[in-house]
DNA sequence: AGGTTTCGCTAAACCGGTTTTCTAAACCGG
DNA sequence: CCGGTTTAGAAAACCGGTTTAGCGAAACCT
C-alpha cells in the first residue's frame, strides 16, 4: 500500500474501497500505528491550539485563584470552538522565546504591559494576540476592566463609613527580571491606586506613602503587609487591598492583633473570587467578571484571527461593582472623637 | 542566502561566520519572519510538551481546586525540566481522538479507571503515560495516594467522638457518556467508600444505602446532598463527605437548616485543599499531597520516557493523614440518650 | 609552489504526513 | 468492439524547517 493510501484511509475514506479503508485501519491498528501529529499539523497549517501567555511561572499562575477563573473562561470558549490550550510562560525566563517556538494559532496574553523587556519582540512574532487587563499594544485587541472606577467605588464606601486613616495594601510589581515571583502584572496596580485616591480625594483624604504597603498578591503577601505597616505604628481602621487574597490575609494578622472585624477594622478587596464570600465575616469587594475576561478574550482572538488582513481591533472594557458584605462596617466611634479634637 | 544558511544562523550560530550570522538575523527580524515551530518539531522528534488527560472538560478542571493544585505539581516539575504543559481534554466527546492528535512527548493522565470506555484505543496509542488515581494500566507507572487508609482514619475519628448516625456524602460517577459531567475519577469514590465502612464497621455502624448520597463534587453539590437527605428524613449527627468542596457545601446547608457545626453536626472533608483551613470553623479532612502527586506522576514519566523499552513500571502510593481541625466534635449528648433508651 | 586543511556557505536528503496529479483498469452505452 | 467515463490506487509535489554531505576559495604548511 502506499502512503497515500493509508492517508486517505484516516482522512478521506470516500475516496479508497471501502474495503480497502477497513483493512488498511484494522492493520494500522495491529501495528499500533498512528499517524505522526506533528507531520500533519505541517499541512494543515493550524493546530487548533490557542496559547495562553503569562508572565509568571505556571506553577505559581495555578496557585491563583484569579488566574483559574480566567482559565476556566479561555477554556470554556476555546473548547467550545474545538480549540485546545497551551500554556505558555516564560522559557528560561525569556517570554519571547517560549512564544516564538510556540505551537499555537493565536495567543490570550494576560497582563502583558508595554514596558515589558520584551514586548518588542513579542509584538513583532506575527501570532494574532489579544491582550487582556491591558491596553498597551494598541494593535491588538485587548480587554480589561474598569480597575480605576471599582477602586474608586471601594475608597469612597469607607470614607463614607466615615473612615480616615486608610491602609492601602497593594500588589507589588513583579520584578521583570525574576519571571517566576508573582505578583499582579503592572498597570492593574497603578490604575487600582489611582482609583483609590480619586475616591478618598472627594472626601478630602490624602493617603501618604507611608500607608501604601505592597506584597505578593497571595494570603501570606496581605498578611506580612498589614503586619509590616503595624509594627511601623500605623493604626488604620479600614484597608484597601488590591486582591482578595491580601485582603484575607489582612484579615488573618489583624485578628492576631486582637482587632475584631468590621468593628475595629474595616477590610475591602478586589476580584471577588468565590473564596470572598465563604470566609467570615464575608468580604466587602470589588467584583469583576473574571471569567467573561477570558471568554471575551477568546472570541476577540478568533476575530483577528479570521479577518487576519486590515481589521480594526477592538478594544473591550468591563464593568467593575462594589459588594458590600461583612468586612466593612462605621468607623469606630472613638476614633472620630479623636480625630475632631486634634 | 539559503535556508541552510538561515537555519544556522538560528541554532548553529559557529558554523556561519558571525558577521553573516547577524545579517541573516537582523533581516529575519525586519521582515518579522520567525522559524515555523511546527516545522522545526518535525525534524527534531520531540516537542518539549507534555499532556495532561482529563477525562473532563478543561472549563470543569479549572474550577476545580484540586485540579489546579495537581496542575500546580505538573506545572512545578514540567518547568523545571524545560518541558511545557497542553491540556488534553475529550474533543468531540472522544478522549482518544483527542489523544491520537496531540502533539506532546509523554502523558500524565488523572483519574483514567480502566474501565473507561476508550481505554483501550488511549492504551493503543503508544505515547509514554503515567496514570494518577487509578492502577488500572499495570503496564504504566502510576501515582497513587492511600485512599481507603485515610477514609477509614476519617471514619474512625467521628466513630470515636461518640457518632453513630453518619452521612456518607459521595461524588457521584462522572457520567461516561457525557464527559462535560464533572465529578471525581471512579475508583476513588470506591475506594472511599470502602475505607469508610471498615472504619465504621470497628465500631458495629453499618451505613445503609440510604446514608449514602452523591452529588458533583462542588459546594453546590454538597449542598444540595444534605438538603436531599435531611428533605428524605435523615437527621445525621456526622457527616463523611467525599470532597472538601462537598464538606464545604453540607456545612452551609446544615447552617441553613439552624443546626450548629460541630455542635449539632460534625463534618468532615477529603482532600485538604487550601480553603479547608480558611472556613469558620476549620474543616477536618483527610489530608492527601495533592501537589506531590502532580511532582512525582511527572518524575515518573519522564522515567518512562527515556528508558523506552523494557522499563519496570513504577507504582507509588503516597500517604493520608487525617487532620483535625474544628468542624467535628463529640455527638451530641441527647442523642446518645435517644440511641440508649432505644 | 604544491598539497593539505580550514572556512563559509550551499545542494540535497530527510522528517512524516497531506494533497494534487496521474495512470491503469473497470465499466459503460451504442 | 470501441471511445469515453469512472474508479482505485500510486507517484510526485509540497508543508518548512534541520542535517549531512559536498564544494570552491582562502589559509596554512613545508
Amino acid at each position: 500500500m502506499s502512503k497515500t493510501a493509508v492517508s486517505f484511509a484516516f482522512n478521506n475514506p470516500d475516496r479508497l474501497s471501502s474495503e480497502t479503508a477497513t483493512r488498511i485501519r484494522e492493520v494500522a491498528d495491529s501495528l499500533g500505528y498512528r499517524p505522526h501529529p506533528v507531520a500533519r499539523l505541517l499541512t494543515q497549517r493550524q493546530t487548533m491550539t490557542l496559547g495562553v501567555l503569562t508572565p509568571q511561572a505556571l506553577a505559581v499562575i495555578f496557585s491563583n485563584p484569579f488566574f483559574a477563573l480566567f482559565s476556566e473562561g479561555v477554556a470554556h470558549a476555546a473548547e467550545d470552538l474545538g480549540y485546545e490550550l497551551h500554556f505558555i510562560s516564560p522559557r528560561n525566563g525569556s517570554l519571547a522565546l517560549a512564544m516564538r517556538r510556540a505551537t499555537v494559532d493565536g495567543v490570550v496574553a494576560i497582563g502583558l504591559s508595554g514596558d515589558h523587556p520584551e514586548v518588542e519582540q513579542i509584538r513583532g512574532s506575527g501570532l494574532p494576540m489579544v491582550l487582556v487587563d491591558s491596553e498597551d499594544l494598541p494593535e491588538h485587541s485587548s480587554v480589561v476592566v474598569d480597575d480605576e472606577g471599582g477602586a474608586r467605588a471601594a475608597a469612597e464606601h469607607v470614607a463614607g463609613l466615615g473612615h480616615r486613616d486608610i491602609l492601602v495594601v497593594a500588589v507589588e510589581r513583579p520584578d521583570a527580571s525574576s519571571a517566576r515571583e508573582p505578583g499582579t502584572p503592572d498597570g492593574v496596580a497603578d490604575r487600582r491606586l489611582r482609583g483609590y485616591r480619586a475616591g478618598l480625594a472627594a472626601s478630602d483624604i490624602d493617603v501618604g506613602p507611608e500607608w501604601i504597603v505592597a506584597g505578593r498578591a497571595s494570603i501570606d503577601g496581605g498578611e506580612s503587609a498589614f503586619q509590616r505597616a503595624w509594627a511601623f505604628g500605623l493604626r488604620p481602621s479600614a484597608v484597601l487591598a488590591m486582591s482578595d487574597a491580601m485582603a484575607i490575609g489582612s484579615m488573618r494578622a489583624a485578628r492576631q492583633l486582637g482587632l475584631r472585624i468590621p468593628d475595629d477594622v474595616s477590610i475591602v478587596g478586589f476580584d471577588d473570587i468565590d473564596l470572598a464570600a465563604l470566609v467570615d465575616p464575608a468580604l466587602t469587594t470589588v467584583h469583576q467578571p473574571i471569567r467573561q475576561k477570558g471568554i471575551d478574550a477568546v472570541r476577540l482572538l478568533l476575530t483577528e484571527m479570521e479577518l487576519r488582513a486590515g481589521n480594526q481591533p477592538e478594544h473591550l472594557r468591563l464593568e467593575t461593582r462594589l459588594i458590600v458584605r461583612g468586612s466593612t462596617g462605621p468607623a469606630p466611634r472613638e476614633r472620630q472623637e479623636v480625630r475632631r479634637l486634634e
